[in-house]
Parts: structure tokens; C-alpha cells; sequence
DNA sequence: CGTAGGATTGAGGCTCTTCAAACGCGGTGG
DNA sequence: CCACCGCGTTTGAAGAGCCTCAATCCTACG
């Protein structure tokens, strides 16, 4: 189970740049860091689950998480991998809904939990902050609608190019040695991203490996040519 | 090309219950009427192109607009048909970017358009009006998570009959005569919708038509039995 | 009444999925 | 320390679902 035998102070957060929580004035801040929590969730633990109520938002601080919807025949679909400094949860809470996803740690992580009632009031109470959310969403629903096309018009193969490109950015926020970007993820998470079977990742990956657009090692994959990848993945 | 021969007060507008524009107080209602203007938009006629600046928003008084982003190879993806009462362009407004969609008349439509720096002094000055158009975007952005799974995981089949039973409700506004709902909409336009080819769309309304799911009259769908389409679309 | 754009039908093929089986690799207990 | 176990990975084969191309039909409209 989660065990909380820390805390940061957001003021101290080595990802309070990157955060949401970026532009707040250190009042806002102190306030939010008075009341939160901070808790570890290990690989495979479930932070929310997909058709609960949220009671506060989670801001991470260390790991990746997979935000992911459950289809009719019980077959993930990710949505999203957060990484250090990503706000979730937010957006049920905002609009008065249960969670539409499920968020799970895919390895052991530490995230702070902001309660509801504080989180809405500063909400209510710096309109910047509002302001800055609005714009986030609406900038997240483009990129949503870049997703649903590339979805719906894109091969498979041409999908987890660029795939492969995203999880290079993602994994790439690690980056403490400053070595090629290694992605680790099961042949499975990485074919409810795309969207397609394991078999299938698995065989693509073959290919881009013969290409030699990829390095595999074990479950890692390293890209090795991004310029190729960004062709295949029709991305312009 | 789009005339001005008419204009529309907000508070004499026939949609104005049902507009983003609803829960503004009077003076801030009576600004926008003032600045605005109302145009028509023929059938085919495009409101805004992917890739341009906003230069403000549109509210659309009657008919109804098809919303999409264009594919590597010149096919279209149509993320949603817009109706009287709908908002269209402010994302890519207040996330600062370039529009990421086209918005195209499906048919004669009448629609008013808001100049950029009066709706964005609305959104500084009203702090309801910033959280309405938040809690919409991050309500819209759990209704784009659940397609984008559709997309990933449901068959074309599937996806028709959740298509059929969204484009019922979007076309029962109209509903002078309460008769049954009837989609108007080319094939090309439906597959776009679906996320496939224009022949399998044709051969999937035949079989429904055969199952007494649907009636069709030329290019007109009318829903029969929504309760087999929900079972068919897997919708829970 | 002619024409153009959309709707329909048919055939063929390719991508991707599914099912089955074998293979590795890391961790664990004897 | 080593053999075993189990999950995740890999490979193969067969077939279903869709797509593409091409031809024809329909129908609204000038």
C-alpha cells in the first residue's frame, strides 16, 4: 500500500518548474503545501480508478503513471503517460464528473495529493491560475484531436513511429546521464498506446530493428534514428 | 462569400439559452451583442481554416458545421458536428496556437462572430464565465478520452451504431416537427465520422437497413431501434 | 433532358488480429 | 549456487475485417 513516510514542501519540489503549480504566488503555494499529503505508490498500484469520485488532484513528483480507459472486453486503452511534474485528476474534479480513467504507476512513484476543497479554492481564488488551466485544456484538446486523426487515418505502423517518438520525450525527463533515452515499457502498455495487438508491436519492432531505426535490450528500446521515425509516422 | 444582411441580438437569439453565452449578466451580454457581428454561411463555405490565427470566436445561430482536421493523404477526420448554441474557435484562441481543425458549413447556416479582444476581455473580466468554459473543456476532454478508445478498440460495425445514435441527438435539435430524427449527412461526411472507408459505411447501413435498425431515404438515415444500436456499439 | 456528384455493388488483396506454442529471463526457494 | 517457475516476449500460421479500385446506378438540379 501507499506509506507516507515523506513529505516535500512544494517550495523544495525539484519539479515545482515544470508543475502546474509553476505561476502560483508563494502564498497559493504555502497554502497548497500546508494541506497536501505525500504518499508513495509502487509499480502496478492503482492512484484513481475509472468511474470513482475524485477528492483531490495528484501532482507527481518522481516515476511515470498510465492514464488508461477499460474498453467493453476489458482491453486498456492509454491515454496518456504523466511523468514528474504532470497535475492529474484535475479535470474530473473540475467538471464534476468521476474519473473517465484509471491511473496506475508503472514503476514505484511519489505524488503529492492536494484535497478538493483546497485546490478549488484557490481555483476560485487566482483567477491566473484558472486561467492558466483553461489554456492547458484547450491546448490538451488539440492535441487530443491530433490523436483521434492519427487514430483513426494512420497504419499501425506509422502509429507507433510515433508513439515511439512521444515515449522518446517522455522517458527523456529522466535523463540524469545524459545517454541515449531508453524506453521501458511491456510490449503491452506500449500496444494499448498504438491502439493494436502485442504481436503486432512486437513484430513492428522486429522491422524497425532490422532498419536499424531502434536498439533493443530486453524490454528497452532506444531510438536511433528519430528524423526516420518522423517519416514513417507521417508526421510534417 | 459570406453577407451581412442580418443582425441578431444576443438577448433576442433563439439559442441564447442554450449558448456558452447563457450565464453571462446582462452587461457583459449587451458588450458582446454590441461588437459583434452575424454573417451567413453557405453550405461548403468554411469558417475558419486548419492552420490560421483566430482572430475571434463563433456562435452558431442556425444550422450546422462539421469540424475537422485533415490527414497526411488529403482525407478528412471529422471530429464533431456543431449545432445552434455551439461555441467554435475559442480553444485555439485561448491556447494561443493556430486552429488544429477546419470548420466547414454543412449547410446554409447563420452564425456570429465575436472579435478577439472582446471575447477575451469577457473571459479577464468575468471569473464564472473563465470556469464555465473550463469546466466545458475538461467535461469535452473525458468525451474525447472515451472516443479516442472507441476509435482504438471497437470495430467499424461498432463504431456506425454509436455514430447513428450521437448524429440522432444531434440532429433531433432541428425538431420543428416532431417527427423522427432524420441524419442528413453525405456517406463520405458519415465515414469520416466513423474513421473509415465510404464503401464499408454503405454496406454496414445496408445490413442495418436489412436488421429494421435504420430506414434510409436517399441519402437520409432515420434511426429505428436506438436500443439495438447501443447494444451493437457495445455501449454501457 | 442531360449532367455531375454521390450512392451502390463487386472483386481482390493486404493489413492486422487471433490462437497456439515455444522461448527467454529474472526471481525464488531448496 | 543452481534448478525451477512464471511472466513477458517471440514466432508461426490461418483467417477475418477492411480497404482499394473500378464499374454502374441513381438522383437532384440546372
Amino acid at each position: 500500500m501507499k506509506s507516507s513516510k515523506f513529505f516535500i514542501e512544494c517550495s523544495d519540489c525539484q519539479v515545482k518548474g515544470r508543475s502546474k503549480f509553476a505561476g502560483l504566488c508563494e502564498k497559493d503555494l504555502d497554502s497548497i503545501s500546508y494541506n497536501k499529503s505525500c504518499a508513495e505508490y509502487k509499480k502496478g498500484q492503482v492512484l484513481f480508478h475509472e468511474g470513482t469520485r475524485p477528492l483531490g488532484v495528484f501532482c507527481i513528483n518522481h516515476g511515470k503513471i498510465k492514464v488508461y480507459k477499460v474498453g467493453f472486453d476489458g482491453k486498456e486503452q492509454i491515454i496518456q503517460i504523466s511523468k514528474p511534474g504532470d497535475l492529474l485528476g484535475y479535470k474530473a474534479m473540475i467538471s464534476e464528473e468521476t474519473y473517465p480513467v484509471t491511473a496506475e504507476a508503472l514503476e514505484d512513484t511519489k505524488v503529492c495529493f492536494v484535497p478538493k476543497g483546497d485546490f478549488l479554492s484557490i481555483l476560485d481564488e487566482a483567477p491566473s491560475f484558472n486561467n492558466m488551466l483553461l489554456r492547458e485544456a484547450c491546448k490538451e484538446l488539440g492535441i487530443m484531436a491530433d490523436s483521434l486523426t492519427s487514430l483513426a487515418q494512420k497504419s499501425v505502423r506509422e502509429r507507433l513511429a510515433v508513439a515511439l517518438l512521444m515515449l522518446k520525450d517522455t522517458y527523456g525527463v529522466d535523463g540524469i546521464d545524459d545517454g541515449p533515452v531508453e524506453i521501458n515499457l511491456t510490449r503491452e502498455d506500449l500496444a494499448n498506446i498504438v491502439g493494436t495487438a502485442t504481436e503486432t508491436v512486437i513484430r513492428l519492432l522486429h522491422d524497425f530493428k532490422q532498419e536499424k531505426l531502434i536498439e533493443t535490450k530486453g524490454r528497452k528500446i532506444r531510438v536511433l534514428e528519430p528524423k526516420q521515425l518522423i517519416k514513417i509516422g507521417q508526421l510534417y
